[in-house]
DNA sequence: AAATTTATATCACTTCCTTATACAACTAGT
DNA sequence: ACTAGTTGTATAAGGAAGTGATATAAATTT
């Protein structure tokens, strides 16, 4: 590992402390968060097929299952093809919540980035695609 | 907001998942990771000092650092100042384990970092300056 | 000296996670 | 068709990690 690798680290150590502290703590926990994202996004899928990429135990989830939809932002639904399998989907409210959850982010990074000089910033964007290919990498598995 | 701005805000965002999945969840909690950081590289702090830069309560923090005391990994002192005080300070065991966290989140990152091309990698070595002054401003307060 | 503020611990509770287990549905083997 | 093995989910018991409320003592202010 190089020294510059070691400066990435650092500064995407920092950067992460960054980010995390952009959402109040109140509201939905990362967990819950990236759940009805991957809802969202991905569609309505098994409980056990959710538990997974969250890096949480199935009995964690069927709890966060329940938790969500007691807050009416996810449901239950039965699998035709399996019937002990559960189908959990977003609900519109769900829906919403992550929707507004990403944006108040967005919009205190908006802020944030007022703060950098048009070099500055101009440098982030020209970064975007590598960050994108690291996000590609690590979900392709073995490398990380 | 511009497109821009929303589009690295996504980035980061999915950046921000990657990251996060780069320790195991077993081990040091975040805030106890963040805490335990805090006081290797701030020397000692009272208790009182500690839990509002991690956004958490005070009985919140005092239960973190008992947990971290009967683990080995900090320890209390008192303020010859003001004996309500409470002094935290972090114990040689505590530095490996944050150290040994870091660590292995380079190691992780590193791994991602060889499967950039030349000009990624220095797309984000360039960016890097600019993700440090994001932090300094974060740092700085009312911006965010 | 009394009133007010501050630092910490403790309480009762919820959320969020773990492992173990029970039960039923499904699949594979005979 | 029947049995054995596997899979999907819920539940139980427990600990970590957080909340707001409260108690107590030390410190500060009036």
């Amino acid at each position: 590992m190089s020294a510059e690798d070691a400066a990435i680290a650092g500064g995407f150590e920092s950067l992460f402390e960054v980010l995390r502290r952009l959402t109040p703590r109140s509201g939905l926990s990362l967990t819950a968060a990236s759940t009805l994202w991957r809802l969202s996004h991905g569609g309505p899928q098994r409980l056990c097929d959710l538990h997974g990429p969250e890096g949480i135990s199935q009995p964690a989830m069927t709890q966060l299952v329940t938790r969500l939809e007691r807050e009416g932002l996810a449901k239950r639904g039965s699998d035709p093809a399996d019937g002990r399998a559960v189908v959990v989907s977003v609900t519109d409210e769900g829906r919403a919540a992550v929707g507004h959850r990403q944006e108040g982010r967005a919009q205190a990074l908006a802020g944030l980035l007022e703060g950098l000089s048009e070099e500055e910033y101009a440098s982030v964007a020209a970064a975007l695609p590598a960050l994108r290919k690291l996000v590609e990498l690590a979900k392709g598995g073995p490398t990380a």
